[in-house]
DNA sequence: TCCTAAATAAGAATTTTTATTATTTATGCT
DNA sequence: AGCATAAATAATAAAAATTCTTATTTAGGA
């Protein structure tokens, strides 16, 4: 459990009791979609308005605070900004995993070839997880 | 100039002015979002209704003619699927551009790491393309 | 040329996202 | 601690994006 109290102001953010909320589900479920962030704070927050969570989710990118995770065939999904890394997905049971990856000399070379100059980068492997690959479904 | 129709015929779909104006926009741009393809289109098309794009898009991407690309900060834009290849996204002028990197070996080690079977990557980098780094705008 | 299943256009209906506004609340200041 | 004020929230309307429905048209095979 982290302090989120403490990251909102860090990003100078006022402390509210439903930022709070977003940022504990976030932290407890890595990467949310919006859709599933509604369902699940209305647990705390019966009455929280929609509205507020697409405000938050923006405000909390803007001061990179959050991080959109365009998932492939699916809805994005909004993780606590944290190091570079990228994502793996499971098509199978859509699973979204963190890793670590360097793509330093990968990124290095294009800039090279290119011309352009990158400052952020997403990749997203898709496959089916280990859990899946033993089931037979 | 492609063979939109062999192309078409090709995917199981039937040949229609409507799907060949389509692949011939996404043929000359490259990459298309539903609403440009749906500005473009109209210039040929005029009566052409938006459904029609959507529900194309969604069957040619059933059938692996095209390909949705995730843009970040972005709509979706849809190309003609080819050679596994990567994107570079321009921050100022939005230009995506296709890059051509052999990600094999990382995507083998994250897979031997994870225990993830892959058949799918998706990676975009973000940044400044060279034209834009000359203009101080 | 004709038949039939599929595709299209038009518009309605849903879903997703953003904007508006009255009320409530967080925070700095006394 | 209490107040003032600017910002956040809830509720709802509005707008934008996507999907669905249905009558009509069309592609492709017989």
């Amino acid at each position: 459990m982290k302090n989120y109290e403490l990251l909102l102001r860090e990003h100078n953010l006022k402390v509210t009791p439903q930022r709070i909320g977003i940022l504990s589900v976030l932290g407890d479920m890595g990467h949310v979609s919006i859709e599933e962030l509604f369902t699940i704070i209305r647990k705390d927050f019966y009455s929280i308005s929609i509205a507020t969570l697409y405000k938050n989710i923006s405000f909390m990118m803007e001061v990179n605070l959050l991080k959109e995770v365009k998932v492939p065939n699916g809805k994005s999904k909004y993780e606590i900004l944290k190091d570079e890394h990228s994502h793996m997905i499971c098509k199978k049971c859509e699973k979204l995993e963190d890793v670590k990856v360097c793509l330093d000399s990968i990124v290095k070379n294009i800039s090279e070839k290119s011309g352009y100059m990158f400052d952020d980068n997403s990749l997203v492997l898709s496959g089916i997880c280990p859990t899946c690959q033993k089931g037979t479904v």
